[in-house]
DNA sequence: TTGATTTGCAAACGCCGTTCGCGAACACTG
DNA sequence: CAGTGTTCGCGAACGGCGTTTGCAAATCAA
């Protein structure tokens, strides 16, 4: 009784059939969202300064897109295009790997969207296509429909959240935390947590995979 | 040469040794601020309202909270407050086990809580508190102090990951995106996604506790 | 009582997402 | 070519946001 509610951004005409034609595109849009998110971080999408970017007014882009979420969206959507997915080799775990690997390389040059694909794991055409492509390399897999479901969501959930981390040592408050757990840590009343402050930081060499180890490991236990 | 960053907040001092004394505290507002998003969501949290369910003005809550971000830091560490930490039963496997399904069941009573674990894992003093215990149960455990850390962490975050999902199917959206699914396999391009959306549902039965298998595999994969 | 110090808070600043209304631009029709 | 239906661009406005400022009121030590 509540009426309907709009369709998924994806499944809305891009232009109108009659009238006076769009000056702009969606692929525009994004596009310059997506410039500004790179360079500024997220925060700096804001309805007005993309569209000051692109030298329109705001609520132009109104006409292109319904909400903010829905840019915001597009923008996933269109990191899932950078994507080159190769034919299936055989060997799934060495090729949802590749698509790991991929994944990481394209979160790190857009460091704003490990943080969107956590908390809002929308599928546009791209990430369709993607899934797509690791339903294939699992075609021959035994595992049933929905384990390989849970296969893909944990993989990208997990590639965001180790290149967050990544990233987060590069922030410049990435100092405080760590003053704090030291000032924790001298009070005394949390031993496990001195000792292991105590011992020094590991080699930096050694240490190097453990996206890799830890993704092969999630992957074989869910899938057998 | 930019100057020096405040400290963390847990480093702060609650209130001045001298002058009048506050009529709030800390506590009672990160209450407040957790009542609010238990009822109304995370957006609902804004310092105004907050400021007014304690029957103040806005820019009072500024005497005890220097951003509004700190006041989510403020909020993530009361729900590590929940947590009953018994002594380690000598199965480290078991007592993970046993946090996370408290952590599960936190998450579960702070739906806003997932998303904010995930984007913003800050360690206050209730949280290090809970580091302590894990890092107590693993105290026997040879890994290397890197990979206790990367354990604590993962538990948390996949945790997170998975009441997200769980409570993601009971919003009034979730059929949005299952209609462009559907729409995407019904144009032929897709044939295994079509094939996966054709098996229906799983039986609701057996896939019960797939949250504490999948930990257990991450963290035996992870820990050996 | 005085003086130092902190608190409470109305008002304001700048930014935000979003809506409204209307003139301008275009395609199609006759 | 004039008319008509439709969409587009967008200035202006609305309500809300986080945060800052300035000052009166409250408290405590001396």
């Amino acid at each position: 009784m509540t009426g309907q509610q709009e369709p998924v951004i994806w499944m809305r005409p891009q232009q109108a059939a009659v009238g006076r034609p769009a000056e702009r595109s969606r692929a525009e849009i994004t596009a310059a969202a997506v410039a500004l998110a790179d360079e500024d971080g997220l925060e700096a999408v804001s309805m007005r300064r993309v569209a000051t970017s692109l030298g329109t007014g705001a609520a132009t882009l109104y006409r292109y897109v319904s909400t903010r979420d829905d840019l915001l969206d597009l923008m996933i959507d269109s990191t899932a295009r950078e994507y080159d997915l190769p034919t299936p080799s055989g060997d799934w775990q060495a090729d949802l790997l590749t698509v790991a690997r991929q994944a990481q390389q394209i979160m790190r040059r857009h460091p704003w969207l490990p943080a969107l694909v956590i908390t809002r794991p929308t599928l546009g055409p791209a990430g369709i296509d993607l899934l797509e492509h690791v339903l294939d390399v699992l075609a021959d897999h035994p595992a049933a429909a929905a384990a390989k479901l849970e296969a893909f969501a944990l993989l990208m959930a997990l590639t965001a959240l180790f290149t967050q981390n990544e990233l987060a040592g590069t922030g410049p408050d990435s100092g405080r935390a760590a003053a704090y757990l030291h000032h924790v840590a001298a009070a005394g009343s949390h031993p496990r947590l001195a000792a292991l402050l105590g011992t020094a930081v590991p080699p930096r060499d050694d240490r190097r995979d453990q996206f890799g180890a830890v993704l092969e490991r999630v992957l074989t236990g869910l899938l057998g």
